[in-house]
RNA sequence: GGCGUGGUGGCAGAGUGGUCAUGCAGCGGCCUGCAAAGCCGUGUACGCCGGUUCGAUUCCGACCCACGCCU
């Protein structure tokens, strides 16, 4: 496949662009910018948008939208079915490759920390969740209580245990997943197999971007607005669609998307559908704090210094001329 | 004007003569296959003035405010 005179000398190494930023900061309109600009394809990096069905409430590009610029993993699932972070990095990886060989700049885009993070830094070569064991500590857990599971992962996995809190029930899970489907601790697994999974975007030149409202009552303010476009362009009906399906249940990963969960709530009669905006709007805000916190945090480590890591003002006038300029230092491998 | 009830941190809501409610929100943080998830941390609040007391949010009095009833 490869043409000789490729094989000859080093392929030049393709560039990378990251989008981040909290909800509501503005991302997919700096993205059609960017995109207006390159020759670029979008990579979303988002738990949500990956959901079929799920448009309003997760402020998905159109399909007009898509159709003007290409957009990966978007709609690749159905809501009964779960995502995961290693998919996700095998899913990116491939649609990076694709957007490379299209001769095309890749705009990863999103609001997905976990998943830039597992990009940026590599993921322990670790098995998938396995419904059946979940399953079974489930139960376990509604038998002997959470304590007791982070007692057991103590005895298995001291490491572990000590890192996680006895209130986590995820984590106490996981590690106790893998320890049953591995035999192996997954504290041990983890130091085995970090340094073997290179961080995938190690080789490519990157630029990452944090689309940002410095104001915290203004970034507050702009999620307000969206919900209510959002529900003024039917995001109840969306839900009340998906409910209607009848397979669906609130405990799914796509159902406890913020305001999907809340407008479920309020649809199972729980409270009026007031109460159910004020909580997702209270949802949104506190998914926005935990994003920033990622941000703040990925600032002050290293991967932030390699290819540097760029705040942009949204909220000022010259954001997208910020944006494209900075693209512009890293874009001059990909021919236009 | 009289009588009654009540005024507790941004909100809700317990309580006590002597380090402590609690929940929610907010804020900070953690984060290795559910992550728009899960979890951790975080507040000298007791309407005002005076009195009693070794010590008052808690007891007493006046005052202010709110609500209700009465005239």
């Amino acid at each position: 496949m490869t043409p000789a005179s490729d094989r000859v000398r080093p392929p030049v190494a393709l560039p990378v662009v990251l989008l981040m930023g909290p909800t509501g900061a503005g991302k997919t309109r700096l993205s059609f910018e960017l995109a207006a600009n390159f020759p670029a394809q979008i990579v979303s990096v988002d738990s949500a948008l990956v959901y079929r069905g799920m448009d309003v409430g997760t402020a998905k590009p159109t399909l007009a939208e898509r159709a003007r610029v290409v957009h990966h993993l978007v709609d690749i699932r159905d809501p009964a079915e779960s995502y995961s972070a290693g998919q996700f990095v095998r899913d990116a990886q491939a649609a990076i490759q694709s957007v490379h060989a299209a001769g095309q700049l890749p705009v990863l885009v999103g609001g997905t920390m976990l998943y830039f993070h597992s990009l940026l830094h590599g993921l322990a070569r670790l098995p998938e969740g396995d419904a059946a064991i979940r399953a079974e500590i489930d139960e376990q857990a509604a038998r002997s209580g959470w304590p007791a599971l982070h007692a057991e992962l103590a005895r298995v996995d001291p490491r572990a245990a000590a890192r996680i809190h006895p209130n986590d029930p995820q984590r106490i899970q996981r590690a106790l997943e893998v320890y049953r489907s591995t035999g192996s601790p997954l504290s041990s697994l983890q130091d085995s197999t970090q340094e073997a999974e290179r961080a995938p975007l190690a080789s490519y030149p990157r630029v990452l971007l944090v689309a940002d409202i410095p104001e915290r009552a203004q970034l507050h303010a702009r999620i307000e607005q969206r919900l209510d476009t959002m529900m003024r362009e039917g995001f109840v009906d969306e839900v009340r669609a998906l409910r209607a399906r009848g397979d669906l249940h609130a405990e799914l990963p796509a159902l406890r998307a913020v305001g999907y969960r809340q407008l479920w709530g309020h649809l199972e009669g729980l409270y009026s559908l007031e109460e159910g905006r004020e909580r997702a709007l209270t949802a949104t805000r506190q998914l926005a704090k935990r994003q920033m916190t990622w941000l703040r945090a990925l600032s002050r480590s290293p991967v932030a210094t390699q290819g540097g890591l760029h705040w942009i003002d949204a909220t000022r006038a010259d954001a997208m001329q910020r944006a494209v300029g900075i693209v512009r230092t890293v874009a001059g491998t990909i021919s236009s």
